[in-house]
DNA sequence: ATTACAATTGCAAATGAATTGCATATTGAC
DNA sequence: GTCAATATGCAATTCATTTGCAATTGTAAT
């Protein structure tokens, strides 16, 4: 059923390594072409998702952006029970742990009956460090 | 610099009296021609992103599903301001105000630095009525 | 209403991400 | 190694969306 690959053991040690960022196939397919591997794209879609079947990826797609984000789980984690930060920028997605959890989704299903599915549901906003990225911009600016 | 046409006017009007629902390019058009108006796909999408840029519509994509949605902003709502609820199986966009949101912002600011940006903000799962609706399937597979 | 010009539209062609059919190559169990 | 199952490359295809351009329509001034 199941066979061990270069590629696919490729890709996923990529994303294991650089579990705190996203990338699209394509950006996988260069790094994998850059790497001396020879790899076809439709490979890398196979692969890929694959490897959101298996849960070992997450993707996501955003209004603004044409293509499907792919970003690596950490194995055992469950998402099912935090929220997810997404920054808009850099598109890192965070974890949340939140002790507020359990009052938000009382409150949501108490006024709208809604049942929130915190596997799929993000915030979206800036993480730190692209926020202070774009306070330099500013800084620099005013100096202009 | 803007005319008033009748395609963009009655897609406009379409939103506005399906507020609560969400449309892709593809449905507007279909609504459009059984209404006896002769319209081009070119023209749908034109006009679509063009209400998107005037805020009267609001658009996204998510994961599972290859086109982009749409649904009618209410003029004057404030959606940087309070979470969305999007319902993962009509599609439907529940814009909640809810006391809890500073404690959430500075919860996360705190924790993770992270600035939330409401108006993209997405909690996902069921609305009351598609949940009720799938119980209602398992009532019935019950019995059956 | 006629003119004049900018904005809008239709049509067909182009784009670009993602998928598919099929022949060939690779994998792992024996 | 042999063999069946799985994975891959390649080219062709699909499908949503975009674009160039000529023709049409909307608005304001005459």
């Amino acid at each position: 059923m199941k066979y061990k690959t270069k590629n696919r053991d490729w890709i996923e040690r990529y994303f294991a390594a650089h579990a705190d960022e996203r990338a699209r196939a394509k950006d996988i397919y260069e790094k994998m072409t850059a790497d001396g591997l020879s790899i076809n794209m439709a490979t890398v879609y196979r692969n890929l998702d694959r490897l959101e079947e298996e849960n070992v990826l997450k993707a996501y797609k955003t209004a603004g952006e044409d293509e499907k984000f792919y970003q690596y789980m950490r194995p055992g984690m469950d998402c099912g029970s935090h929220l997810h930060l997404m920054c808009s920028r850099c598109g890192r997605i965070i974890h949340m742990d939140i002790g507020l959890m359990n009052e938000i989704s009382e409150y949501v299903i108490n006024e709208y009956g809604f049942t929130i599915d915190c596997g799929h549901s993000v915030l979206a906003g800036l993480c730190r460090e692209c926020q202070m990225k774009s306070e330099d911009k500013k800084g620099k600016m005013i100096h202009a």
